[in-house]
DNA sequence: AGGATTTCTCTTGACGTCAAGAGAAACTGA
DNA sequence: TCAGTTTCTCTTGACGTCAAGAGAAATCCT
């Protein structure tokens, strides 16, 4: 009987009609997210960033030298607006982690690229972060891991 | 191969040191998420409500009659902070779906209650996110989500 | 070549959230 | 009893997000 069972018997008093398996399950999803994003948020902000410039930091880390890519790549990656990520390069801007350069082969378009102290801050921050979420799932068994993945992935493939 | 796969083979190539595995679970939670959270919105938007709004009238309302909580009660719902909790009532109070009444037994709070334009608002919403929330796992056979909701019982579990 | 369309980034304004703390009322213990 | 502590709600200021749209450059089509 968790917090999610007791609102579950809740509705069921309340609204009898409802069959609500399927809000268990999501209620269930969104208070583990909430959860796990402040975990993750807290093991960031030790190493001085926000999730939002961490996941612009670590995509340009990932794509390899020179760490150079498009606003319009950063989008495609982490589902967020143009307008956020105007907002999170402005941020990372500010702070010397990333810089804008001109991009020789489009001029309606620019670079992001990773400054020296942006690298070696994701370069910090990923080791840290990688460790963190070993440690939030270590309440489940590999297979148990392996099955919950599959699961997720299943349901992603239904949006995306 | 999905985004995600995507995201982990980039790294395995940049930093082969790291153990992505766990990384690629919660990447697919986190996307998962955000595709969840846009579905749930827009349906309750067709209602004129945002989820926050949801989240009160709901609680209010499966409390039972005569649909009166405390800011405080309603804050040990949500998983919110007292603040966000303000202004949420606030939001509420503007647009008549919800009144601030004296608590009787505790001069330092207040009762919030359903209006009765809020008890409408809220007995029609509810029935059509209970029918999205369905929509929205019916990818997953009855035994998978089953399953599904186990594993993340069993994990949340580690955090409340 | 050049007008229409598309692509790409940035701007604006509104919203929801949090952290930190203030103020008022209720408890508690000597 | 009453000073100290706790509980409860609200305030403030900052942050991140989105939707809608503007402006500039590239591309397409005749």
């Amino acid at each position: 009987m968790d917090h999610v069972d007791r609102i579950l018997a809740q509705w069921s008093r309340e609204r009898p009609d409802l069959d609500v398996a399927p809000m268990g399950l999501l209620g269930r999803f969104g208070r583990l997210r909430a959860h796990l994003a402040r975990e993750i948020e807290r093991v960031l902000a030790e190493h001085g960033l926000s999730r939002a410039s961490f996941d612009v930091l670590a995509t340009l880390r990932r794509s390899g030298a020179p760490y150079r890519l498009s606003p319009g790549d950063l989008l495609a990656a982490t589902m967020v607006t143009s307008g956020t990520m105007t907002n999170r390069i402005d941020q990372l801007e500010k702070t010397g982690m990333v810089e804008r350069v001109q991009n020789p082969g489009d001029g309606r378009s620019v670079l992001v690229g990773l400054t020296p102290k942006g690298l070696a801050a994701v370069e910090e921050a990923v080791t840290a972060h990688v460790e963190n979420q070993h440690r939030l799932v270590e309440a489940l068994s590999p297979a148990e891991r392996q099955e919950l993945d599959s699961l997720l992935r299943k349901l992603l493939a239904t949006f995306e």
